[in-house]
DNA sequence: TTCGTTATTGACATTTTTGTCGGTAGCTCT
DNA sequence: AGAGCTACCGACAAAAATGTCAATAACGAA
């Protein structure tokens, strides 16, 4: 009876790469596999790590999920901040602006993050959510160029229909028979309508 | 030392009227409190019965979720089968009709049934989302009264926009300090205008 | 090289959630 | 009233998920 030894060495990371690593992985999970696969067991799997070391660094699984969502936020806020649009821009650059915004929702699975946030609610989580969305509509609406009435109702036109259409698009596309991305391309068809008609 | 008799008489369902009366408390704690509060003594606690006779019933939680899942599709099928949208009706009747469709996924949480399904996603399930979709589309193409492939077209934005709506309007309206109702208001005048150009 | 720090881990403990079982009680039928 | 059926329940067992702890092993510094 010998003493067995470990035979994959142990990596050692920063605790920041550690974090990233874990949060990376739990990411993945919830986009393939959505919010009930976040684990504890699960997520350590996917991040390579033993599930104590996800405690280690994060105290509790909730406090991952709670991470998570902040990272995934703060992502998605700097893909959005990223768009430029002026009110004064021809039509194909405020196209390519809302396509943007469109692919920042159904890429990377931020339409997933939003649909997870809405069903899950605690009051709690959604301080960042509420002071995310502020920093994005008063950039957006400060160079909006418009009034400030019309330019919010533009803003939570376009992301409504963005994140809807990137959550549900793809599956009602597919169930239907439609080729993928369908969906948003109807969608950013009107809505470009939409606003030039407005502009003009 | 007395034998402690039960004071609250016991009540004795149908089999149909207890599972009626369990699936309903199970969809209001969906609605309110989302998916992973579906739990067994959670759901029990909220139909009023011990958590044996929730798996008297169906077996096991997954089946509550299941049967669940099955009477909330068959509900808004029924809805949405009820709308009538002839491509000849007035303006006002189409308007009428889009306001229902709307309204079927706001209101009793249809939304957040479309959204629970999208991020669990296990196949089995799909099977009865698959055959609603295809009957739902089935029925308002052939009376639609259109080329059949422009018919799906105005399906799938319909749906896709009031689903997607109907989930995060709401929420990102409040967020962004606007009343409730506004991002429905928005796309449906939206969705009205494309529609009207679209025939005119 | 040696030492101190700490990220990492397996084994274990605790809590939460699900499911089982024998008996009880409401209803119907005779 | 009595008997049979079964919806219903409390108590318990099983499983699953989360969290604790002491020991180990990378890595940088002395």
């Amino acid at each position: 009876m010998s003493i067995t030894k470990n035979d994959t060495p142990r990596v050692r990371r920063t605790p920041e790469e550690s974090r990233a690593n874990i949060l990376s992985a739990a990411e993945s999970l919830l986009v393939q596999q959505g919010p009930q696969s976040l684990r504890l067991a699960d997520v350590a799997k996917a991040a390579g790590v033993a599930n104590a070391t996800v405690l280690h660094h994060f105290g509790s699984i909730d406090a991952v999920q709670q991470a998570l969502m902040e990272r995934m936020i703060a992502d998605l806020v700097d893909s959005i901040m990223a768009i430029e649009i002026p009110a004064d821009a021809p039509a194909a650059a405020r196209a390519d602006g809302l396509k943007t915004l469109f692919d920042a929702f159904e890429t990377r699975g931020a339409a997933r993050l939003a649909a997870w946030l809405e069903l899950t609610d605690e009051t709690s989580r959604l301080t960042v959510v509420r002071q995310a969305v502020q920093d994005v509509a008063q950039k957006k609406i400060s160079n909006a160029g418009v009034p400030s009435d019309s330019a919010e109702d533009l803003i939570l036109l376009s992301v409504t229909l963005a994140v809807g259409v990137g959550l549900f698009g793809p599956s009602l596309g597919k169930l239907i028979g439609k080729p993928e991305g369908r969906a948003r391309e109807l969608t950013l068809q009107m809505l470009l309508g939409h606003l030039e008609r407005l502009a003009g």
